[in-house]
Parts: C-alpha cells; structure tokens; sequence
DNA sequence: CCACTGACTACTT
DNA sequence: CAAGTAGCCAGTG
C-alpha cells in the first residue's frame, strides 16, 4: 500500500487535512492551522501552502485569517473577495474588518463533533 | 543547490 | 498603539 499519496511532507498534508475540517461559518487563524499540522511556528508555512493548494486543491482557504482577526492579504489582492466568501457564510466584519474571534473561530477538531 | 521571499505570530521597545 | 526583532520553513528562480 502506498505510504504517501503524494510527494508533500506531513505537515503539508496536515495543514491540508485541518483546513479541510474547518466548518462553515467558522474562521481559523494560520497559527491555530499551524498548531494543528505539528508545527506551532509554521503560521508563514501555512501560508505558503494555503497559496500553493489552494490552487490545486479545492480548499476553504478564505476561511483563515491572522491572529488579530483580520484578512492579511492586500486589498485588489484577494482582499475583497476573501470578505466576500466570509460573508457569504453568516460572519461578520466589525468596523476595521475585524472578525470576532471570540464568536467565530473554530474551537479545533473536536472530538465530539 | 543557494538565496530570497513571504496569505504569520509572539515578544520587546 | 506603532515599530522593531526573532523564529520558522516551503516555494520560487
């Protein structure tokens, strides 16, 4: 039996398995994914794969967001369309296009649900 | 293979 | 609150 489906490392395909679990009308934060996969200090890794499989896999990428709630990614950059897919879920955006992490962000893969 | 970049975060000044 | 510093490491050329 194959041991890897692909030629990505673990923490690649946890931070692929995370994302994926992410519920809708939730949100998580890089670190949290990060936390997740293995790697507490992966936040910017986990960018970096968000941006790569995104592309070629169909994740709910505009469901992450930094830790201040906020999306990082620069106005005519994605920006607008991020706010809109989360909006589009029930979430939303306080006055600085702040999301309310106390409200909306995913507890984790719990295992009771 | 090497150097640089970057959808980050936490801590310190 | 703003700016600086350090850590972390996968993509890209």
């Amino acid at each position: 039996m194959s041991k890897i489906k692909s030629m990505l490392s673990r923490f690649t395909k946890n931070v692929i398995a995370v994302i994926k679990e992410i519920p809708e009308g939730s949100v998580s934060t890089y670190g949290r994914i990060a936390e997740l996969a293995g790697n507490r200090s992966g936040a910017r890794q986990v960018s970096r794969l968000l941006h790569t499989l995104s592309a070629k896999h169909e994740l709910p990428w505009h469901r992450v967001v930094n830790a201040s709630g906020q999306i990082s990614l620069k106005k005519s950059r994605g920006y607008e369309l991020q706010k809109a897919l989360l909006e589009a879920e029930g979430i939303l955006f306080g006055l600085r296009d702040v999301i309310d992490l106390e409200v909306y962000l995913w507890s984790g893969p719990e295992k009771k649900e």
